[in-house]
DNA sequence: TTATTTGGTTTCGTTATGCAACCTTTCTGG
DNA sequence: CCAGAAAGGTTGCATAACGAAACCAAATAA
């Protein structure tokens, strides 16, 4: 029995839980964001086998989150970067680990703060085009002709 | 062997993988924010087997995701519905699903839109403490002391 | 040039997932 | 009230994913 497929299940909350659903692949992320390139140092600071950091950074590298850089000076040694695409989790990211300060207690030794001000980050919020918070309470799910969805069933 | 815990390794991104980082958690967290309760909707509306649906919603009601109300009249007969720190998550699968729609196109049937205006949401950001946005390079990773730190390696 | 580091692969045992069958309790139609 | 269907699981089995450790070749450092 192979997983099932995320990625054809016409929700994109699936299609990006199919690239970057697994347990490490955002923690790989995220340790991206930290400045982590090499494969040795994603093993030491996460803890994680070789073998699943190697599955992990080769699918994350063919879904266009990372690229690997050869940066060997005679022949092959690497560093993996984050893309664009990769970067842009950013967001998932940051909500995810506010989500569990919120709700877990600060658990992390780690903070971020804002480079300029030094001012830690405002929560990640929901918002209209006005710039007013929403919460799923204040939002309804339509189909594309913007008619109303009633799947509760 | 057992999994690695992830709730132990002084990262709250860790942590909150540790409650939903799985295949299907979110997904169900998602569709219960569309208005699904009952067992079984999840499982038709998810196409989720039913052992590891079972799995998942006792596993996100010991973390407090979600709760089992008895609806049953004369007997057991269970809703299942979103928390507080569930209906939180909110942000976290916006921000999901906003991502995969940048960078793998419109592959959901749906769209979320606000329920006031009917204009669909802005796009999911992380801000400083003045609403100005921020990217990963705009931000600084210090630890409990505020200095900077520089663990990639 | 030898030792060590890097970036893996292989092997093996354990855990998770998917599917189908089954089971008990509750609701529905007549 | 009774038959049958539906709700909400549990169990058993087969396959896939994961984790730890051993092993290995190429590249770098000493």
């Amino acid at each position: 029995m192979t997983r099932k497929r995320f990625d054809e299940m016409g929700c994109s909350v699936a299609c990006a839980l199919n690239e970057v659903g697994d347990w490490w692949s955002l923690l790989v992320v995220k340790q991206a964001m930290l400045g982590t390139r090499r494969f040795v140092d994603f093993q030491h600071n996460l803890g994680i086998a070789k073998n699943i950091l190697c599955n992990r950074l080769t699918r994350l590298v063919e879904n266009g989150v990372m690229v690997r850089v050869d940066v060997g000076e005679h022949g092959k040694r690497y560093e993996y970067r984050l893309t664009d695409k990769g970067r842009d989790l950013f967001t998932v990211v940051t909500a995810l680990r506010q989500w569990s300060e919120r709700w877990n207690g600060e658990k992390d030794t780690m903070q971020l703060v804002d480079r300029q001000t030094g001012e830690p980050l405002a929560p990640v919020v929901v918002q209209n085009q006005q710039g007013h918070p929403l919460t799923v309470r204040d939002v309804r799910f339509v189909d594309e002709d913007g008619e109303p969805l009633e799947e509760a069933g």
